[in-house]
DNA sequence: GTAATAGTGTCTGTGAGACAGTATCGT
DNA sequence: ACGATACTGTCTCACAGACACTATTAC
């Protein structure tokens, strides 16, 4: 059988979030080449032959994030193949959300003028490159919408952490305020959510927080809903 | 830029859904050439250089299936590109979903030497070519869950139904059993899930039922969730 | 009338949201 | 003491599930 195809190129591009100073932020390059040279975008590289999809996209987030695996969460997509969403031909590009904890600053990569973190209030400015605006609003009310029915929040936060801090999360990347008392009985009473560590954090000008882990469960049920809006 | 990845070929891979007999179904064609000559497979077909994705899905619907764009809901599920999942080379696949009502049977395509419904349930005891079965299964589950929050349930009923047909999609999808008058209340009462035609089916044996057709809404809040299970 | 299917009413338990109250820290 | 943050109790409303009841057809 002989592909009709053959000219088709297959990328992957990452949409890797994470909380910075309480605002969902995502890591963009700026592109050192045409086309759109000088614009931001998502980072992203080709598949090589003998990688799978999601080693692909680990191998780009340690390239051009500097970023191990142990650190994040990835997750597939969607994938975008708009005929001439790159104008240099035919690219199919596969989408990863990568989900991390107070990630670092990143280092510079190849092909790449300067790389940053954006909280995604600011990206309202500014024009991404080819269809990546798109990209990025699919992941991000992807990942929205993940925090209802998963314990995927948890992700945004080092191994051990507080209450507070997980309801912070939820209200970093839902824009919304949430009532403390109420989200502290579900979270807390979630089976499979929360691990009790049954210790204390260093308090903070009150009562010392009790500190949780990661629980076994994957998924919220009853879900979280972020009904209020 | 050179591109790494010349040789990797991108199809999709469609699935079918549709209800026959009360029992979900979906699409196979059985292969003619090798690799997996004889076995059972989903319908798919290289992607064309200037063609979108969900165009090729289309294509490959209506050249393997006979189905025009009208009568399905299409939806991409996710991209499989495992290095060795096609013996052939590397060829990175695109799944897609399309959920239909009361589809016809399939004429017979190029390069199948048979194509026919199956149901679900039939499918434990043959073998899918390729990584098929999980595609399929990655399928299914979308589509079940996709019931609880959306209003997707619709797409496998005529123009015009009644609400025991919209029960009988829930139940054989899900598998379940659903208590009548507690679904009628809920499907009636969500808002923009369902139109009074104002009148009535024939009946059939009993009170005639009132028929109903789409509603504008999408998703459904609150969602109809197969807690019982 | 009976059987069958469609649709409504009613009760009960669970849980979300509002918000008041208690606990434990720093100062 | 006071303010600040962490938790817990209580009330109310909405809704899901169980299930009894009424409505409209065919026979």
């Amino acid at each position: 059988m002989v592909s009709p195809a053959e000219d088709i190129r297959v990328a992957v591009d990452l949409i890797v979030l994470t909380l910075r100073e309480d605002a969902l932020s995502v890591l963009l390059v700026q592109r050192d080449d045409e086309p759109h040279r000088g614009a931001w975008a998502l980072p992203g590289g080709f598949v090589e032959l003998q990688e799978d999809l999601d080693e692909a996209a680990y191998r780009v987030l340690a390239d051009e994030a500097s970023l191990g695996s142990g650190a994040v969460h990835l997750e597939q997509v969607r994938t975008f193949g708009a005929p001439h969403r790159d104008p240099r031909g035919r690219v199919i590009s596969v989408a990863f959300m990568a989900l991390g904890a107070d990630l670092p600053d990143p280092r510079r990569g190849d092909d790449v003028a300067d790389a940053r973190w954006w909280a995604i209030d600011e990206l309202a400015a500014i024009d991404l490159a080819f269809d990546h605006a798109d990209v990025l609003a699919c992941s991000i009310e992807r990942a929205r919408a993940k925090l209802e029915y998963t314990t995927l929040a948890v992700t945004f936060l080092p191994q051990e952490f507080t209450i507070s801090q997980l309801r912070g999360v939820y209200e970093s990347v839902w824009g919304t305020t949430l009532d403390a008392g109420n989200f502290h009985r579900k979270a807390t009473r979630t089976e499979g959510f929360l691990l009790d560590l049954e210790k204390h954090a260093a308090p903070t000008g009150g009562r010392p927080a009790r500190l949780y882990a990661a629980g076994p469960g994957t998924s919220l049920v009853p879900p979280l809903l972020r009904s209020g809006d």
